[in-house]
DNA sequence: GCCAACGTTGGC
DNA sequence: GCCAACGTTGGC
């Protein structure tokens, strides 16, 4: 059970956009290492929102609805011969009673090493079992 | 296959 | 608005 973070820009889609949506396709993903990760989700893993920009927090929790699959938008293949862009489903789950800021984040030696503060422009990242349960105690999710 | 130039992300 | 950190592209 691999929990993922995913990183979105909220003027563009927000945690709120998701609640009232329910469900999404997280599409839009370039970045090889962003497809390899995307690619490890499985249906029922969470995936915890983070805002860039402005807000710069954990603002909520998302599960995923089933594993991924070709993005039938851009279908692409790479050099393997296999599709090169993928795509998943995600369920909103809860909002963030208190979000978790980028600057908790790295005031707090115990998330030292964690992915989110060390490699920026990473928009899809897992998140390993003990930040899964920091992020869950410090959140309220 | 190397690398310079360019584009993008996202924090500051 | 700036820029660091990458990724991508294209010339060679």
């Amino acid at each position: 059970m691999t929990t993922l973070l995913l990183k979105t820009e909220p003027a563009d889609y927000s945690f709120d956009d998701l609640v009232h949506d329910k469900t999404t396709v997280w599409d839009g993903v370039t970045n090889n290492a962003a497809l390899a990760n995307l690619r490890r989700a499985r249906k029922g893993h969470g995936a915890f929102i983070y805002h860039t920009g402005d807000e710069r927090a954990i603002v909520g929790l998302a599960r995923i609805a089933g594993d991924p699959y070709e993005d039938p938008a851009r279908p692409g293949l790479n050099k393997a011969g296999e599709p090169k862009f993928a795509v998943v489903g995600i369920r909103a789950v809860k909002k963030a009673k208190s979000p978790l800021s980028l600057g908790a984040m790295k005031g707090d030696e115990r998330f030292a090493g964690f992915t989110l503060l060390r490699q920026p422009r990473l928009s899809v990242m897992p998140v390993p079992p003990e930040i899964d349960a920091l992020i869950r105690e410090l959140t309220g999710l």
